[in-house]
DNA sequence: CATTAATGTAAGCACCCACTTGCTCTCAAT
DNA sequence: ATTGAGAGCAAGTGGGTGCTTACATTAATG
C-alpha cells in the first residue's frame, strides 16, 4: 500500500524540519496528498505515526562498516569516517529534533542515535585488531580514540550547516585531519 | 524591575525544555507567577521575549579561559576541558532547541553556540604558544587538534543525558582521556 | 452483479494558541 | 491628596490542533 509508506516518508521529513509539535496532522496529510482522515484510519494517532516514521527512517541509515581485517589504517578510517559523516548528515534533522525533545519523548532519541553505538563497537574492534597486528602502538588509549573520533565526526556533521564559520575545512578534509591526529595519538606505524 | 528579569529567566528555562512552539505565553506567565498580559506589555510579543531571553542566557555562560602562557599542558587542558564541559552541559537544553529549530529561527543558534568559536581561537592560541615554547612537536596538526577536542567535548556534554550507555566514563575521566590522546597526537613532551 | 475494503469530502468537537480590550487595583512620587 | 505608571483580572478575537462522525466514491474481489 503506497499510502502508508508515503505517509511515513513525508512524516519523517516534516519531523526533521519542524519537530513533534510543528508536525501537525494537517500538514502531514497535505504534504502527502492524502486526506487527514486517512492518516488516522491508517495509524490511529499522530503519536504512533510519528513513532513508526522516525523508527523507520533511523533504520534505513545504516552506514557501511570497516573492513573485517585492517589493512591500510589511514585510508580505511577515512573512508569509514566519510561514510559516517554522510549518514549522520542525512539524519541530522531527525537527530536534532529527537535530541531537543528528549525530555518530552525520551523513546525517540535512542532510535535516532543508535547508529553511534554500532559505530563505536565496530571502530573499537577494528582498532584493537590493528594493535594485535602491530599496526598501532601498545599503549595508546584505543577506546578513548574511538569515542573521540566518533564524537568529533558526529559533531561536525550535526553543526556544519548551522555554524559554517566554525568549520574551516570540507567534511573530507576535516575527517582526514581527525584520522591523522588519532593515528598519531595511537602511535600508528606511519607516524612512528 | 524584578518582573522583567524573572520573565526572562523563566522563559529561557522553558525554552530549553520545550522549544519555541512548546514555550507558550500562558506557560511563561504561569511559571513566572505573572499575568499573561504583563508579558505582552513588557515585551510586546512572544518573539521578542524569547529572543532577548535566549540571547541573555547565552551571554551569561562564558567559560573560564586557558592561561595566558602554557605551563602544565595536561593539567591546564583538563581544567579547561572540564570547565567547557560544565558550561555546555548547563546550556545544553537551549543549544539543543536552537539547533533543532535552526531552519525556523536561524538567528538563535549562532548566539547559543557562539561560545564554541571563542573556545576554538583560545585553544588554538594556547597550543601554538605551547609549540613555540617547545612543549609540543613541530609537525602536529594543532588546528585539527583544537577542533577535534572541542567537538568531542561538546558532543559528550550534549548527549550524555540522552545516551548514557554511550558514555562509559565520567565527564572528567572522558576529558582526561581526550586530552591525553590529543597530546600524544601532538607529540607533547610527556609522551615523547 | 454484489460485496467489501480503502479512500475521499464536509462538518464539527473541545481545546490551545498569540494577542487584545476595557477595566480595576496598588503604590510610590509629586 | 493627586496623579500616573505598572500590575492584575475577565473576557474575547481569530485561528490552529488532534481527533471524530456521517456519508459518498472508487476499485478490486467474490
Amino acid at each position: 500500500m503506497a499510502t502508508r509508506e508515503n505517509l511515513l516518508d513525508v512524516t519523517a521529513r516534516l519531523y526533521a524540519e519542524l519537530g513533534w509539535r510543528g508536525t501537525t496532522t494537517r500538514k502531514i496529510a497535505e504534504a502527502a496528498g492524502v486526506n487527514e482522515v486517512t492518516l488516522f484510519r491508517q495509524f490511529g494517532s499522530k503519536q504512533s505515526l510519528l513513532r513508526e516514521a522516525i523508527g523507520l527512517a533511523s533504520l534505513e541509515h545504516g552506514s557501511s562498516g570497516l573492513p573485517e581485517v585492517p589493512d591500510d589504517l589511514n585510508a580505511e578510517l577515512r573512508a569509514w569516517g566519510s561514510a559516517q559523516h554522510d549518514s549522520i548528515s542525512q539524519m541530522r534533522g531527525i537527530i536534532r529534533s529527537c535530541l531537543a525533545e528528549f525530555e518530552e519523548h525520551p523513546e525517540l532519541a535512542p532510535r535516532a542515535c543508535g547508529g553511534g553505538a554500532v559505530a563505536f563497537t565496530d571502530l573499537t574492534r577494528y582498532l584493537k585488531l590493528g594493535r594485535e597486528r602491530g599496526m598501532i602502538g601498545s599503549d595508546g588509549p584505543i577506546e578513548a580514540a574511538a569515542i573521540m573520533l566518533i564524537n568529533a565526526i558526529f559533531m561536525d556533521a550535526m553543526t556544519r550547516d548551522v555554524m559554517p564559520g566554525a568549520h574551516p575545512y570540507s567534511p573530507d578534509k576535516t575527517i582526514e585531519l581527525f584520522v591523522d591526529l588519532v593515528l598519531r595519538g595511537l602511535a600508528a606505524k606511519e607516524h612512528a
